[in-house]
DNA sequence: ACATCGATCTACT
DNA sequence: GTAGATCGATGTA
């Protein structure tokens, strides 16, 4: 399964990764506490990372999460266990990662929506060509290019491998909650969340909740 | 086998 | 605001 170049990298920055109990608390809290975390990829160039500024929470009888209507070849590392990355192609060019939750057969999952750009910004502006600093990472698709995040980090353990969410110690600032982006089913459930004091660097501003 | 369309992004009007 | 890119997962036959 991740067979290709899927990198085995130890010790990431000196930072330890969230464990894997973290990803056992329920997804919607889980949504909400991975916002102010770092995402930090170990790239055969080197480190690039970010912090988490917008999440989304997908739950298991959710239309709109890709594993409500069973597992299938796709959705299959959604089924295993905890802290792992989903990461799948969409719209015939894009990568989307996500943060497995929730024990190994409840298919659960937080997307990673956005980052604000930290360690490695000159990679990230050769992987995002003509992107203005802070487009590099406002949105799904931006991160996952910008970090070099592809097919192959798919099932990858983001409690050990090239890829993990850590805590750096920062507070997340203040929640908004909002709708999710782009989906059509279960349109209305207010499962989005991104931090105020990071705003700039989110996919986009809504209607608040709450 | 075929048709549809997506947890998106960019460029253009 | 709207269209086009681009492909594979999925549902129907």
């Amino acid at each position: 399964m991740n067979k290709s170049h899927a990198i085995s990298c130890p010790d990431i920055s000196g930072l330890k990764p969230l464990p894997r109990d973290f990803y056992l608390q329920d997804t919607i809290e889980a949504a909400k506490a991975l916002v102010g975390k770092l995402l930090v990829h170990c790239s055969p160039e080197g480190i690039i990372s970010g912090r988490i500024v917008e999440t989304e929470a997908y739950l298991r009888d959710d239309p709109a999460c890709h594993a409500s209507r069973g597992m299938t070849q796709r959705n299959r590392v959604m089924f295993g266990p905890p802290g792992h990355a989903y990461v799948y192609f969409t719209y015939g060019m894009h990568f989307c990662m996500n943060a497995v939750t929730q024990p190994e057969g409840i298919a659960e999952a937080v997307l990673i929506r956005a980052l604000q750009p930290l360690e490695g910004m000159e990679l990230m502006r050769r992987n995002r060509k003509g992107a203005r600093d802070r487009d590099l990472c406002s949105g799904p698709g931006k991160l996952t290019q910008a970090l070099g995040i592809i097919r192959g980090h798919n099932g990858v353990d983001l409690t050990d491998s090239c890829l993990i969410i850590a805590d750096d110690g920062e507070k997340q600032g203040e929640l908004v909650q909002a709708t999710r982006i782009g989906i059509k089913e279960a349109a209305d459930k207010p499962w989005r969340f991104y931090s105020r004091r990071y705003a700039e660097w989110v996919s986009r501003v809504d209607r608040e909740y709450r």
